[in-house]
DNA sequence: TTTATAAGTGTTATTTTTACATTTCCAAAT
DNA sequence: ATTTGGAAATGTAAAAATAACACTTATAAA
């Protein structure tokens, strides 16, 4: 809806402010895209998930999974929606990262981007998705180059994943529900790209007393077997709440 | 340009996958509005520079600056655009904040809004610009209640800016070119929202070792006198690219 | 029974952060 | 000329956080 302004004397300066009359109808409007950056966790690696574009422009390229927001949703809606498509899954742990803008970043028409970071198990995607989608995991190091401004969003995802990591227990949405201490720091060191040391890491995290062990072990990596541990939320969200920030 | 395309089967799903077919014309188009959170800061409080609209809807009651994106502009294009009427200054320090998307936050129109911060010197504005505006500066503490959802993007912006000072020496911005050591702690105090002690404050200024100290002093304060400083941009980019971080 | 291998475990040194009180300088008043 | 008032300037010691470091244990497989 659109509402005109009857009766009202408009200065010269007028047409430059546009929150002062609500005359939106001058006012161009865009294409508002929505792209998503999402990461896995696969051994000891982090991974990015693509897609291949297989039409024109740039057919055989390889892309973010993108849409374009709708009239009636949020841009936090658009990405659930389009992390839906591909996953299949709901309640994705999302987070939105930038506006990208670049007049020309897309040829076929002028198009703002906001991107998304999303952070999935890699265990429980939907590989019949990801197939229709000609999808594909690729490790940060050895993904190709992307359409458009997308290597440049997912820089930006990375470096944002890094800074989460002393905010957030964000690794624990990159990791199956139950894991070992050395598969989650080798998740944060693949993060954080850099090595850490074993008992500091472990000290560190059990200080932050928000994990559950388990009796059970995962035996498929020594002979000795290593315990399982879980993500205690409840434990974290109380934790948050007194003010609390994790950092490792 | 809009580009259509022939002879391709389209798939039962690729209604769904608008980055398959650059079918764009289907999609809907947005208002892309940019909204500008501008700080201030005034001996001893950060404050925040506000409009009033004198026109319906929402005639009488106090907003952020802002401003449509135009086709030709990127956000920050449109930022500094918007930061440059009301202030008569170009090269303002300026950073994207999050965009804004609830589907009736405007109830004029679907608009998104990106939401830009920006500091700039309180004694240096264009006082005629802003009577021009009706605009007014504000403590962060006495603000009235803003329009739309400019209140939230308000309180996103001091999040982001507390969290810069451990990145970016961004206190620089906000102040005279020449300031005293008082004046920078009550700057960071009124950021931070917390008392700081001043021996430790000085002494982790100077081990960052990017002020200059006059030896001109601001003799207004006290009957001794405190000595001037000026940032150090140079030295201060050079600690940049060697890796490290500013941190109080 | 032996062996091979990753899992598990604490202490010390170093660095960073916090807490804290006295002296100095100068203009204004006398 | 002297005194006075008040903010500016200054350093050290205790505490906390972080970083460095190596041996023992549990188990399956040989």
């Amino acid at each position: 809806m659109i509402i005109f302004k009857k009766n009202v004397i408009l200065p010269v300066f007028c047409e430059n402010l546009p929150h002062m009359l609500n005359n939106y109808s001058k006012e161009d409007k865009v294409l508002l895209a929505v792209d998503c950056i999402i990461f896995g966790f696969d051994k000891e690696e982090l991974k990015i998930l693509l897609i291949k574009r297989d039409f024109e422009p740039e057919k055989g390229k390889w892309s973010l999974m993108g849409g374009f927001l709708k009239r009636n949703e949020t841009l936090d809606d658009s990405a659930n929606r389009i992390l839906h498509h591909l996953t299949g899954f709901h309640n994705i742990y999302m987070e939105q990262l930038y506006g990208f803008s670049k007049v020309d970043r897309d040829p076929a028409e002028r198009t703002v981007s906001v991107a998304y970071y999303a952070l999935i198990n890699i265990e429980e995607h939907n590989q019949e998705l990801i197939e229709q989608y000609s999808a594909r995991w690729f490790s940060i190091s050895e993904a190709p180059k992307l359409i458009f401004d997308h290597d440049q969003m997912v820089n930006h995802a990375i470096r944002r994943l890094r800074y989460r990591t002393s905010n957030k227990p964000i690794g624990f949405e990159l990791l199956p529900e139950k894991f070992t201490m050395r598969q989650l720091q080798k998740l944060y060191e693949a993060i954080l790209d850099e090595e850490l040391d074993k008992r500091n890491f472990i000290n560190k995290i059990n200080g932050l007393d928000i994990l559950i062990k388990l009796t059970e072990k995962d035996m498929s990596s020594s002979r000795k077997g290593s315990f399982l541990y879980q993500f205690d939320k409840e434990k974290y969200d109380k934790k948050v709440e007194d003010g609390f920030t994790f950092k490792i």
